[in-house]
DNA sequence: GATCATAGTCGTCTCCCTGACGATAAACAC
DNA sequence: GTGTTTATCGTCAGGGAGACGACTATGATC
């Protein structure tokens, strides 16, 4: 097993975001349009070089901070800002991922609360929260107006992996908190599993089953009636990041 | 976001492999020991470059054959051989995990069932079966009469969060199987669940869960008494991958 | 061959969680 | 006030899991 330094061929080393958040009910994710070849024109997953001397997750976190102002909170270190999980997906480096050079990609999924609109980055391509059921359809997604069409590279296939970890993880964990705002109430919450799991969940189970759930919240003290209705209590989240039992996500 | 090809560091590309079994009811890992400097003469995950035109997955499946003889069997694709199962673990980029220059290592996880010793691979290195156990610990591994030392580069953490892997996924899946033979009994593969959990399992229950749960298993109609005691109903591992409800590893 | 040790297999009982509801409470719109 | 919306509490039946008793079928030992 020599390790010859010029019997290995270079690769270039990029990392690819899903960031999912959840709006207006529905599961989004932050694509940004390329401005060049090849796909020039089509969709993209945010995602960048990782520079020479930078570890994979701060090289996410900066693509992140680049493009929507988050500062991300990796569970592995204690930092903590406005508060997005991230956490590393999967690697893809299919030969001919990239039509130009041979590209390894680490995406990297993160999880936000819904954020107003995303922040153009310092180059002024676009970016833009699109749901996810639109952009993984077949045929692709589009702005009004546009010709629909599929995600560039392999994204498509990065954004459904990212977005069927979300659907399992929330499941066992508490991460379902990290799409909402530090005070959220149980409604809200509930509300997030709905458009993550694109199903509906009875209310008073629900209720039931997370403030039964010691760890998972804590409340707060506070009411809020921003949603209409009765006020409901307001909570923060847990320090349980695993739950038992889990979540459990309904057949069909 | 320019592609310029000059303006991206190049990376070397490695897989590293953890692979897993299970012999006389304890979890093993593959380690070799290296021959050359950094970390000469510490054990270490196998692993290897991974070629200019190759997948990953292809690159991982190439490094088990030479150092096992295994044909790996990637369940995203149809191909099957001698059947271990192969899935992509995680990615370790850190600045400074090697020495000499800047490596990505995307980690794959392997789960034999247990094979009768390790083949040398076409160079005389040694290569062998060590528990998990000793191979985590604080101080690391030796075989008898060596100095124990931890594995080479950050070979443990890889190796911890195969384990980790490993351990959560047979509750949901039914990739326990992966780790007994082609046909086995009740008792075998409750063995497989107390080894990689380290528990011991009532074995009425689990008789009555893993029988229960449909798809898990297939009578062959075959019985063996090779474990001694009352003879053994012989079973396939059968179509269903995710099992739900889950099997319950225990607390503590 | 009787006895014992070892494994495998079937049953039973209880507890807890879940899903499917009914019912009540507290806000807002008119 | 009436209706609507959302939150929250309760009740009940069914299923799964843990704890464990009982029985079966082999080989080993005396």
């Amino acid at each position: 097993m020599p390790y010859d330094p010029s019997a290995f061929p270079p690769f270039a080393v990029t990392v690819d975001l899903v960031v999912l958040t959840v709006r207006r009910h529905s599961l989004c994710a932050l694509v940004v349009r390329r401005g060049e070849p090849p796909f020039q024109g089509r969709w993209a997953l945010p995602g960048g070089f990782v520079r020479a001397d930078e570890d994979l997750a701060a090289a996410a976190a900066r693509e992140l901070a680049e493009e929507t102002g988050l500062c991300a909170h990796d569970p592995a270190a204690p930092a903590q800002g406005k508060g997005a999980h991230l956490e590393q997906l999967a690697t893809y480096g299919d030969p001919k991922r990239d039509p130009r050079m041979r590209v390894v990609s680490v995406a990297h999924l993160v999880l936000a609360p819904d954020l107003p609109a995303p922040r153009a980055g310092g180059d002024a391509y676009s970016a833009r929260w699109a749901p996810v059921e639109a952009l993984l359809n077949q045929g692709g997604y589009a702005r009004e107006g546009e010709q629909a069409a599929p995600l560039a590279f392999d994204h498509a296939q990065i954004l459904a992996d990212g977005v069927e970890r979300a659907r399992s993880k929330i499941e066992y964990s508490s991460l379902a908190t990290a799409f909402c705002p530090p005070e959220f109430t149980v409604g809200e919450l509930r509300r997030v599993y709905e458009a993550v799991w694109g199903v509906a969940l009875d209310p008073r189970n629900f209720h039931r089953k997370v403030t039964g759930t010691v760890g998972f919240l804590v409340p707060t003290g506070g009411t809020t009636t921003r949603q209409g209705g009765r006020p409901a209590q307001l909570f923060r989240a847990g320090g349980a990041a695993l739950l038992n039992p889990p979540m459990l996500r309904p057949e069909v």
